[in-house]
DNA sequence: AGCACGCCGACT
DNA sequence: GTCGGCGTGCTC
């Protein structure tokens, strides 16, 4: 007797025996199709895992898979090994690991195939001077064909506001024709413009690196300007030349439109990127191409590290230290902890490259276990930024800066250069107090003071987006005095631009960059080179360089320095130096200005005085004296209720109840249940329980345990529950 | 997570 | 009288 064991996406840890469907012959089935399942009341799309000889389950109990929805598996072995792997890693249900490794419509059931869809181009001897003047609508459409020698899409026509109506009269004319899209590509050509010049740092990088035909792991340490893109670059096109593909991964924030040119500008194969606003057909599409090794580079940000290659040559996991490769909910995968496992498996070379590494890759790194490559110099031997930390313990601040700070940016902006404010707080103050009797607007969902914003005027909770009118008067005391306490971007901006009215002051936030094309239209004001302010938040420290920009002045650096989370130095480290990082080129050096209340800081001092790795080594020694990660491996169990308290005492019993049954490793130990660093969030009560261990094996062993005392516990239906393997962050 | 069943409150 | 609130149980 065959049975079918199916993965099916439900938060039900296990899977499911079915009955093969009438008339398969089973021998045939590969793990990893789709099949439509009856499940519950319901059909689902389930994925084979097994054909087993017997079931736990009672056999007559058993339902019949309805069809099958694949031939061969959409997800090739190696990624559907990868997939389960992950599931079990990241304590997540296998059946919802699975479909998110796949494309949105393979999700939902779509066939595993290209859209045969219809492209328009213009015929080759076609011009808009065969049209009458007055025949405007197939003007502009001959002109968007003419733009689109590769042929467009009716649907893309659309979004480009053309009218399609007017497709036939210019076929009838002969001016335009339609087709099918072919992928195939014979092109030979792989480089579009011919590669840069390394310096000796970089030549010896690239060396190493293409000198690696199996599985390897490089962390690509390059201070900013060092030139790391160049180095991934010519790796890309060692394995193009080999006939390979290469999978970049970037952090959310830095997959512009100016990153993939950069790539579309060196290389003439074919490039996809996988960004947000595509839609699920072109995604698919997409996906394909880097299946079927039509597409040669896939771009893209965490999810993408699913993405199939039909001839995998290289992984590049850019800014690797960004926490935007660890997903936050759900299925908590880390794609750069991924792409490691994906390397090993597929037998190709993998690189981490960022200017300021994680604690853990940077461990790695000096235990020996992935390759360490430096690259200390700057791109035409520019000088290194100036840092200086500004004492503001005695400062009158006005608007949250300081006399000196003022000076110094009144004096780079005379001499004709850029000034960037960084700031890393949104809207015009964090909070908006009563004068009077000293009351503030809080959200009332969340442990958080609503932010005051003025354009438009109005509260905002930035933790669960909650906004509310500003209040004239004080709830408590009806005081007419309430005022806004403390700079955002928004205030900043408004003191900037009073401070020097003669000087543009531009800022860049989520706020601001909201609008479609308003980064564009910034970039282009910044690029004329003229100078000006820019304010902005973190928003300013990834991907776009400022090379006009010789002054950067961040005003709180002190502002995750004795945060709740043992990453928070960290994390105020990479983004200090990546702010600054902006500063300066060949023929200016840049001065970067921190205001801090803790200008003797050792720490702050280390990273000041010494440079990144100095830092790095320092905290490193805390971690270890601390027994916290890279030392350590841990898990929090996260717990969530609408009411007070009960997060944490269903925590509290689920480690009574593993304590008492002694299922503790030796070396593993927990903290807690402890109240979130931000006990309500959203109007959810939240604690969790930090569980670690010594070594990786014990950890998924009891977490394993866990799991099970979880699903037991009738408390658990009532609980939002999670558990999160290597989390980024404790809030 | 879905989805249905089931038992209590305020409405056309 | 019923529409619908969400507690409880189940999914091969």
């Amino acid at each position: 007797m065959s049975i079918l064991r199916l993965a099916i996406p439900s938060p039900l840890r296990r899977l499911f025996d079915y009955l093969p469907p009438e008339g398969i012959s089973v021998e045939n089935l590969q793990p990893g199709i789709r099949v439509i399942a009856p499940f519950g009341r319901r059909e689902v799309i389930g994925v084979l895992i097994e054909v087993a000889e017997e079931s736990e389950f009672s056999l007559n109990k058993l339902k019949r898979v309805k069809s099958l929805l694949d031939n061969s598996p959409p997800l090739p072995q190696h990624l559907f090994k990868l997939a389960r792997w992950a599931a079990s890693y990241y304590q997540h249900p296998e059946g919802d690991a699975i479909q998110q490794a796949l494309p949105v419509l393979l999700r939902k059931g779509n066939a595993c195939e290209f859209q045969h869809e219809t492209l328009w181009r213009a015929s080759e001897t076609a011009s808009t001077d065969q049209l009458k003047a007055n025949a405007i609508r197939q003007i502009e459409l001959l002109q968007l064909l003419l733009e689109h020698p590769q042929g467009i899409s009716t649907d893309a026509l659309k979004a480009e506001g053309a009218n399609i109506s007017a497709l036939s009269s210019l076929a009838e004319k002969g001016l335009a024709e339609s087709f099918q899209r072919k992928h195939s590509h014979h092109d030979e050509q792989i480089l579009h413009e011919a590669p840069l010049t390394l310096n000796s740092e970089q030549q010896l990088c690239i060396e190493h690196i293409n000198g690696q035909h199996e599985f390897a792991i490089n962390l690509l340490e390059g201070v900013t300007g060092s030139g790391k893109t160049e180095v991934y670059l010519q790796a890309i096109e060692k394995v193009l030349r080999q006939g390979k593909q290469a999978l970049v991964l970037v952090p959310e924030i830095g997959l512009t439109p100016q990153t993939v040119s950069r790539f579309k500008q060196r290389f003439s194969v074919p490039i996809v990127a996988l960004h947000s606003n595509m839609t699920d057909r072109q995604r698919l599409d997409a996906w394909l191409q880097a299946r079927e090794g039509i597409a040669r580079i896939i771009i893209g940000t965490r999810s993408a590290i699913f993405t199939p290659m039909k001839a995998p040559g290289i992984i590049i996991i850019d800014e690797e230290h960004d926490a935007s490769f660890k997903q936050q909910d759900g299925f908590r995968y880390s794609a750069r902890d991924l792409s490691v496992m994906r390397a090993r498996d597929e037998k190709i070379p993998v690189i981490l490259g960022s200017a300021t590494p994680s604690l853990e890759t940077l461990h790695n790194a000096i235990e020996g276990r992935y390759h360490w490559l430096r690259m200390t110099q700057r791109a035409g031997n520019s000088a290194p930024p100036e840092f200086k930390l500004l004492d503001i313990r005695q400062e009158n601040l006005s608007e949250g800066l300081s006399a000196p700070l003022i000076n110094a940016i009144r004096k780079h902006l005379e001499s004709g250069t850029q000034v960037l404010v960084f700031l890393n707080r949104r809207g015009y103050s964090p909070t908006l107090t009563c004068h009077d009797c000293g009351w503030i607007a809080d959200c009332n969902r969340c442990d958080a003071h609503m932010t005051l914003h003025q354009r438009p005027p109005h509260l905002h909770c930035h933790h669960c987006d909650k906004q509310a009118a500003i209040p004239q008067r004080c709830p408590e005391c009806n005081s007419d005095q309430l005022q806004p306490v403390g700079v955002g971007t928004e205030r900043s901006e408004q003191a900037l631009k009073a401070m020097f009215p003669d000087f543009p002051v531009i800022r860049v936030d989520r706020d601001s960059t909201q609008r479609k094309n308003a980064m564009q239209e910034i970039m282009h004001k910044v690029n004329t080179g003229d100078p000006c302010i820019l304010v902005g938040t973190q928003m300013l420290a990834k991907g776009h360089h400022f090379p006009k920009v010789t002054l950067v002045a961040i005003l709180n650096a002190d502002s995750g320095l004795f945060s709740a989370d043992f990453r928070g130095m960290e994390r105020t480290a990479q983004l200090i130096l990546q702010v600054a990082g902006r500063a300066g080129r060949a023929d200016h050096p840049g001065k970067v200005l921190m205001q801090t209340y803790h200008a003797d800081h050792p720490t702050l001092q280390t990273l000041v005085n010494h440079g990144y790795c100095a830092f790095a080594q320092e905290e490193l020694h805390n971690r270890k004296m601390a027994q916290l990660p890279p030392y350590t491996h841990y898990a929090l169990l996260r717990a969530e209720t609408s009411t007070q308290g009960r997060a944490e005492s269903f925590l509290a019993a689920i480690r009574q109840q593993l304590e008492d049954d002694m299922l503790l490793p030796h070396d593993a130990s927990w903290i807690g249940p402890f109240p979130s660093p931000m006990e309500k969030r959203a109007g959810m009560h939240r604690a969790q329980l930090m569980i670690y261990a010594e070594n990786r094996k014990s950890l998924h062993q009891l977490l394993a345990n866990l799991c099970w005392y979880l699903e037991q516990n009738k408390e658990s239906r009532k609980v939002r529950w999670s558990i999160d393997v290597d989390p980024a962050d404790t809030f």
